[in-house]
DNA sequence: AAGTGGTCTAGACCACTAG
DNA sequence: TAGTGGTCTAGACCACTTT
């Protein structure tokens, strides 16, 4: 395949590649729809088999599409705006968001939630809190992974008898988180890429980007509770506000005009 | 090739490799310390050069290293928060926060922007708005690239004869902004790929992961304004709040206590 | 069993940076 | 000019899903 390259093209196959892609993708092809496999695709292209597979991960971490071992690359739907607003000044779980409580053990935490909380951090022997594991829905679809961790000061009420640990026990820690006064949050949003715990309830593979958020929740003067939840950052688009539905960009063109 | 496959290691190489160089990260180097070449490490963990390369990817994503071509790969520092919070209802430009503008063009903006604007979208013969480019400099590196669309009739008042162009126009349609009494604004952050334009402003190769932060500014009951704004996902972590420098998690590990 | 995407290899050359 | 990371190739095998 003769590579076009008249002059000044010093681009990258792949990254030529992908615009020619994304160009077939908005005139071509249907939401859903399923590609031609890798192999055949690129020798469409005329390049290696790796060259292609730059060019749909590229794609892939831009929402574009979707790949799944087995099945096929298909036309992925835009990405869904979900709503994480911090203006609401509510503890998870109090609304009806669709978080699904999952587990609660007590664990120890990473040290870097453990320097946010106010518990010591010794490295050597940390102090275990209550971490909850939740789930959250979208249509139908889990769109977010979250672990909460709640020192045990913080809900001193809770009877440790009754439910030891499970779903049970993750629904009475955030019913005695409820109880306090949220006096606010502050939370920021980051690149990582999913853990295998998380990768396996996200249905992705381990290492799939994530976008991830982590929320300190303040009551009392201090840090009560942390959260860090991993979105699917090639479905989701997080949102700030009321624009839940909006359609935005996905690295469209831009048409210089003067 | 042994595939060293002694039992229940259905873990892929480059995976393995990613955590054995995690904690090496942590325990033999320190930040801005640079890396054996990728040759020497793929012999030296007996992978090919390209399975190494997985791994580093995978940690550059999550902000732990820096690689540049012709350098080396160096220790990254801790990602520096960058505050976009949205409570302050201010115009951009306003405060002085670290925006330089760099230049204002007139452009017809891409769909997915237009679609926001109330300016009428007509595929064919869309119209063009002021196209306002700003660099956000934090720590003395940039850390965004920030297209701002301003429709025309946002700004009735900018005269367009003593700078039709560049730096001093955008600062007019600045200026004209902020004349308007901001009613409101809603924020969304999604993952994306740096275009070739921003990666050369960010210091970075094109499809670089970014976070795209889309703003629409909204007065006098419609939007007047939209912001793209593309920050640098390795280094970048952006907060909503008020806890600027906190240092937080990358990935950290968890030990299951119960 | 057949077909898909995911992993891995052992090379090669190119673009960039620094001495 | 030497050394680095970035791109590319032509294969091979594996894990998974569907038929």
């Amino acid at each position: 395949m003769g590579t076009t390259q008249l002059e000044t093209a010093p681009e990258p196959k792949y990254w030529h590649l992908k615009t020619v892609l994304s160009d077939a993708l908005d005139s071509d092809f249907a939401v859903g729809e399923i590609l031609p496999n890798e192999r055949d695709l690129a020798a469409r292209f005329g390049v290696a088999r790796a060259t292609l597979r730059q060019a749909l991960e590229q794609l892939e971490l831009e929402g574009r599409l979707q790949r799944r071992r087995g099945v096929g690359t298909t036309v992925a739907p835009p990405r869904v705006g979900v709503d994480v607003s911090t203006s609401q000044h509510v503890w998870p779980g109090a609304g009806d968001d669709a978080w699904k409580p999952v587990d609660c053990t007590l664990a120890v935490p990473p040290v870097a939630v453990a320097r946010m909380l106010d518990v010591a951090a010794d490295a050597g022997s940390g102090d275990a809190v209550h971490t909850v594991r939740r789930i959250r829905m979208t249509h139908g679809s889990p769109v977010a992974a979250e672990l909460l961790y709640v020192p045990a000061g913080s809900v001193p009420e809770l009877s440790a008898i009754d439910a030891p640990s499970g779903a049970i026990r993750a629904r009475n820690v955030l019913r005695e988180l409820q109880r306090l006064g949220l006096e606010g949050q502050d939370r920021s949003v980051e690149l990582g890429s999913a853990r295998a715990e998380d990768a396996k309830e996200l249905d992705r593979l381990p290492g799939a980007p994530v976008l991830v958020v982590t929320t300190r929740y303040i009551a009392a003067g201090g840090t009560v509770a942390v959260s860090v939840a991993t979105y699917r950052a090639d479905t989701c688009r997080l949102t700030f506000g009321d624009s839940g539905d909006l359609e935005i960009s996905h690295d469209g063109e831009q048409r210089q005009a003067s």
